[in-house]
DNA sequence: ACCTGAACACCGTTCAAGT
DNA sequence: ACCTGAACACCGTTCAAGT
């Protein structure tokens, strides 16, 4: 911190009278406040984000950011929705990738385990509560419904080829949501950390054994 | 908050010197202030705690705190392990109150989901990351693991009585526990609100459907 | 031992002023 | 439109000083 560089100066800048150094505007702004935002919470948590380093290492006021986000909590509930929709796309990539049916839902649930294991302060920013404020972000609640659409899209394709009970897809989905998210977030909490237990083989046996049952079965 | 109630004066008082008016200790300030510190909680999320306030409502300087825990994130922790502890306590009641086995299984998820729904704050508090931490807090790594083990041994239990399959006991405890860990999570952070399910309902459907299973039986 | 008040180094947010 | 610096009302935490 205490050797600053020296801006360089106009002789490195072509004579063809080029925009002058941007010191205004951003190009885009809020998507660099952002992308900063996302990368702080991921590198010191939640808590390690202030806007004004934000700010400082945009080379921007510390309060630039009211022109794009109503307050920190905006800036954050649109961090959420920015993961749903990174969660969608991993969602469908897997299920695609492995050839849908059987596998393709195994990897579904696997790629949902790591996501938040791999991003868990950003995952965590997504269950953060931004929903259930009185008037949520609705493009926030679009982009959570989408993720989850994604689910039920799997479980009807499953339910007509035979593969899944004819339950309601809905209460379905839920049920499975539940399962890949209370795994993810007991991961990431460290309540697996003293036993022999990892997320990939804790999601594997619980998707088998949703499928299954873990009731004794009563006829051989 | 505009009309303080007088304090009343040493006339109420008897005559046999009783200590006098407590100024310095509190008999247990700790309890009280951990006490304290969870209404505040429930009442105005985590973010609404502050300990000057806590100090104030107790009247305590607002440093006073820093005789019974090291700074925030103890009283935090310590805020937790009380939660974990009447966890523990919901669910081996509606364990035994059902007369365990299938009745009491589905009674203590339906416990647990709804001591989650009853005290969202709280329950935040001890799903924070404070068990992640590089050095958790003992005391609240026991009493979690306590919780953790009613299930394990109402499981165990099960297996014993031919209720269920003879998988590794803590495998399945972790799946069941991230089962109701999911939906009270899901349902405290509001991915219900807009549409038809409730905790209770959902969570009945998948203890039901844990049971069973959800694939499709090929065999009639 | 337990508690206090003053002080420190931070925050998010507002706002009149600049270009 | 977009950005700035100063100012405001808060924080958690430290510390010398009191009983």
């Amino acid at each position: 911190m205490s050797t600053l560089p020296l801006y360089d100066t106009d002789m490195a800048r072509s004579r063809t009278s080029r925009r002058p150094r941007a010191r205004y505007h951003h190009g885009d702004l809020r998507r660099a406040l952002l992308e900063e935002a996302a990368r702080t919470i991921q590198a010191e948590g939640v808590d390690g984000l202030t806007l004004r380093a934000v700010g400082q290492r945009l080379g921007v006021s510390r309060t630039a950011l009211y022109r794009h986000f109503a307050d920190k909590s905006a800036l954050l509930s649109a961090v959420a929705r920015d993961g749903f929709r990174m969660l969608r796309l991993a969602l469908v990539e897997a299920w695609e990738r492995e050839g849908r049916g059987r596998p393709g839902f195994e990897a579904m649930g696997l790629a949902y385990v790591r996501f938040a294991i791999a991003n868990p302060s950003h995952y965590r920013v997504m269950f953060g509560g931004f929903l259930a404020r009185p008037t949520p972000d609705p493009e926030l609640s679009e982009e959570a419904a989408g993720a989850f659409q994604a689910l039920v899209d799997s479980l009807v394709e499953q339910q007509q080829s035979g593969l899944v009970k004819r339950d309601d897809p809905l209460q379905l989905a839920r049920m499975i949501w539940a399962i890949v998210h209370g795994i993810a977030m007991l991961a990431i909490d460290g309540h697996f950390a003293h036993e022999g237990a990892d997320g990939d083989s804790l999601t594997a046996f619980a998707i088998e054994r949703i499928r299954t049952g873990i009731g004794e079965l009563r006829a051989g």
